[in-house]
DNA sequence: CTACTTGCAAACTTTTTGCTTGCGA
DNA sequence: TCGCAAGCAAAAAGTTTGCAAGTAG
């Protein structure tokens, strides 16, 4: 699945002009293989053994591009850096408060709320968030 | 209602054993007062004219106060700067993505999804979040 | 009185930018 | 070859910190 996944990735930003370079190739394939929503610096320390001479620039660029492509969300949250999430089907994430870690569930869609916020508050709304925050495993257990 | 929100803000900060400094009282009556989740910088600008040196660090170091209390909620967006937000009633957030305005909405408590990602994820879910994106009111005419 | 706050500037972190060299198509 | 991409370092932008001086309780 992952690597038709990155078939199809590859397709995509080719079908949008963009070039393809080993250090993107590799950036773009780590994120689809990885599930953990990876931040700047786990994907440079990741791959500094691959490039050794890999900027964190050639990281944030390659990232906007994914993003402006459409193969990847990127998730911010406040005090932390920001983590990249190349699953693009529609789902949720569980956020640890103590570790950070970042794990996916699905859930019906929330068109509805949508709506309902739309009416609210006189937005042209076309998009929805939705996380809960609480503990992982990992660190239920450690406490 | 504001005037007995901030009594009720002010005996909590006193019960918390918080002293109270005529800076913290303009923030926290300012936080209280305006509906528009401002930023650190629009609190800076607000009140420079009643306190011409105080510092942004003074303006931090009283959102952490009241954060810590209980008292007001810290907004993150990836871009921006963080929005505070003193409403500490349960609702959800309408954020324009073009000009970062911030609208309050409420919805049904979607405290089924917790149980649902808790069972999904592992994690001890603790609390949520909601957010809609789209184009606020303003900006929607003036595009 | 004295511990908590303020003001200020410097430090820090994350992300962006400018510019030169390199390389993919 | 030709322009996009990579690498590097410096710059932004937001936030935090250390310390001296002031002040609330």
């Amino acid at each position: 699945m992952s690597a038709e996944a990155l078939q199809t990735a590859l397709a995509k930003l080719r079908d949008a002009g963009v070039r393809m370079t080993p250090q993107r190739h590799a950036i773009l394939s780590y994120l689809l293989k990885t599930m953990s929503h990876p931040t700047v610096d786990e994907i440079y320390k990741s791959l500094e053994e691959k490039f050794p001479n890999m900027s964190v620039a050639t990281i944030y660029n390659n990232l906007r591009v994914f993003k402006d492509v459409g193969l990847v969300r990127e998730l911010t949250y406040g005090d932390a850096s920001s983590r990249y999430d190349a699953n693009m089907n529609e789902h949720y994430h569980a956020v640890c408060t103590n570790c950070g870690a970042v794990k996916d569930f699905y859930y019906p869609s929330l068109a509805q709320v949508e709506k309902e916020a739309a009416k609210a508050t006189g937005f042209e709304v076309s998009s929805h968030r939705l996380e809960v925050y609480g503990l992982c495993e990992d660190c239920r257990i450690k406490q």
